[in-house]
DNA sequence: TTGTTTTATCGTAATATTGCAATATAATAA
DNA sequence: TTATTATATTGCAATATTACGATAAAACAA
């Protein structure tokens, strides 16, 4: 063993774990913090900003990308980076619904 | 290589990762969403809820245990395990900067 | 005490992640 | 065309995660 059992569990289930793995590694937290302060979208000069080798960044990029928390558009030879909303959307309203929940609860 | 360098990350780019990665397992998930359904907080019958055998229940619970995402307090024999809202208010927070740093953004 | 029930830990195999050097690819410039 | 720049991919070593059988520990009952 020590493949994650992913068919055992709901859609929902899978696709919020996929999108908080993405969040899940500090780097990738760093990236979204960058992309959030520059105030256009600016592309690999996270490369410049965080203490990784080009390739592990392109790598953490990859997996943003792949969870849609990041989207890339073609700039001549840079590409742009930007948060997609609509997945920032997706993760607020999973909590919204844990808040729901949680109302009258003990503990 | 293989580790994560998060000597080179701040503290709270570190502990925003550990949240995310807590919540990166579909299991976990799952033992969150069960602990939202039941209406007392609802000790070890995870293990019969989930498709997944005992010491591996234990272990996911031991993990959201250490992100502070549940706690369990002992009842007899059995542990009660619940949700920590502080945490919860915690990524909502982390959330909700972002979604202000997205305002006025163009992508 | 012994037995039962419940949860945690140990040990280990299978798999996944992280990081980077080397290299490849893509777009533009000269 | 060749060069330059920016990003992606490959390959691999180090490390981490996942899952579970076996076993231990903790709390109570008889």
């Amino acid at each position: 063993m020590g493949a994650s059992k992913t068919e055992s569990f709901s859609f929902e289930q899978n696709e919020m774990a996929t999108l908080f793995k993405a969040l899940s590694h500090p780097a990738r937290i760093a990236i979204v913090d960058y992309l959030l302060t520059v105030d256009s979208c600016i592309c690999g000069d996270i490369v410049n900003e965080l203490p990784l080798a080009q390739p592990t960044i392109s790598q953490h990029l990859k997996e943003l990308k792949n969870a849609n928390i990041i989207k890339g558009t073609i700039e001549g030879t840079a590409i742009c980076y930007c948060i997609n909303p609509d997945t920032i959307d997706k993760i607020e309203n999973h909590f919204g619904m844990i808040r729901h929940k949680l109302k009258n609860k003990c503990c």
